[in-house]
DNA sequence: TCAATATATGAATAACTGTTCATATATTAA
DNA sequence: TTAATATATGAACAGTTATTCATATATTGA
């Protein structure tokens, strides 16, 4: 395997290659993504775009076990997406910051999918 | 299980509830998110942030076998993040559009990663 | 048409990930 | 302190996914 386009994108390949980031932050970009590229924790994300939701309305309104749902939440916390405060009994989840509401914004336009 | 807090979050579980998009959606917009959560993968969308490249040219960037980065060109592909055409021998691949670019810059910003 | 180059793909195995179940911890009220 | 509520977590199994290997297809030049 070798490649004779000498001019047009030898030039990118050579940019790329140098400015490739390190492996670490890469794998922590990927970790992000992975956090949020299944459907059980993309709907808990779409959920805490209204506000910030204890355990137990996060479950009403995506569905699924109080077991399973906390597993998710600690994954989602766990990749910087999501953040929580105790406030009484209840744990209060919301979205980390504006990053990530942009994020999930930006995949809906590009998907034409209305959030 | 309940939650007794009636006023404040209550509120935002129901409009998280009412507005949430159809699984249909929701599974489109995380197999998305699932093509970029691979390291391997994710190389490939920072080499190709520098232009247009080959093939041989995105395996000399990111390493692997030229085997793994063409499953891994397809998935991309599949998942609608990156566009192809065919130039004689070589087929050239690209960021399919400036949301990808953008999701992309959105999340090293957040991880604090320079690219 | 034949050989060489470039890219793609099916099948199989190995590694990873998500959910469930049972149980643990933390907070509040009595 | 005890009971009730809210949330978290370890272990195990099931399902998914990524890589490898071998091979197939497509294009070009001779």
């Amino acid at each position: 395997m070798k490649c004779d386009h000498e001019t047009e994108h030898a030039l990118a390949a050579k940019r790329a290659a140098e400015n490739m980031p390190k492996a670490e932050e890469v794998e922590r970009v990927a970790a992000s993504f992975k956090s949020i590229s299944e459907p059980a924790r993309l709907k808990i994300l779409f959920a805490l775009r209204h506000g910030e939701l204890c355990v137990y309305h996060i479950v009403e309104a995506v569905g699924g076990t109080q077991s399973a749902v906390s597993h998710q939440l600690r994954l989602l916390r766990a990749a910087g997406v999501v953040k929580s405060r105790r406030e009484g009994q209840n744990i209060l989840y919301s979205l980390a910051d504006e990053h990530v509401v942009a994020v999930l914004e930006l995949a809906c336009t590009h998907l034409k999918c209305k959030i």
